[in-house]
DNA sequence: TGGCATACCTTTTCGTTCAAGGTATAATCC
DNA sequence: GGATTATACCTTGAACGAAAAGGTATGCCA
């Protein structure tokens, strides 16, 4: 029953860690509840999906780490590189590319107006 | 090279193919052309995602079909059943979520303002 | 008769999301 | 002191589904 490919979310992930990690340097498990609380609720994903997204982002380069020590318990910060930022940047146009045509077409018909 | 997984394409095709379907009969090579034009070019699907989507939806009963002879060619004339419609109502819910919970986190940060 | 547009289709690849499960420490509560 | 919950990290496995590439055949036009 594993719904492994919810509609429209491929991307997103990725597109939501960058946009977070820009705005300030957060760790992994932080970023799961604030993906849903930015997100006001509609989003919300798993550590299944955000550790993995981490490493694959900081694997080629879009994110940088450092471990830290928080009262006893050691956390993860990742932060944005520049290339991480430009990656950003792309996938935002993209982003705003597929929406505009998604909503172009889910307007109302053209035959509809007087 | 194949690039096969672009981001935000999950479920689009589906959703595209129902919303266009819904307004008229159309057949998969005329689809191919349709969405490309409806979308101004922001989405083009080529016929190996077409022709799969369309046989998938005819299968699970959101697309009925008819064979129609035209100048000697035949073509194969999809509409959408009282089944696909409720599948698109969905599918455009979904889809308005996911939009509003990623447009929320790419707005201009909180801290920007005066 | 060669080429292009129409019109259908399948096969294969591949990335990605997701659920589920796994480890370990700190805090809380009884 | 023992159990439970929250924090914090992680991996594995499955399944889906979008895309490219390739394949067939007919009609049209020069």
């Amino acid at each position: 029953m594993a719904q492994t490919n919810p509609p429209f979310m491929s991307g997103v992930p990725e597109l939501l860690l960058l946009r977070l990690l820009d705005q300030r340097e957060m760790y992994g498990y932080e970023l799961v509840r604030s993906v849903r609380e930015v997100t006001g609720e509609a989003i919300s994903l798993g550590e299944g999906v955000i550790y993995p997204a981490l490493h694959a982002l900081e694997r080629n380069g879009s994110l940088k780490s450092r471990r830290k020590a928080v009262g006893g318990r050691t956390r993860v910060y990742y932060s944005v590189t520049s290339r991480g930022q430009a990656r950003l940047g792309k996938l935002a146009d993209e982003w705003r590319r597929v929406r505009a045509g998604v909503d172009v077409a889910l307007e109302e018909p053209v035959g509809a107006g007087a």
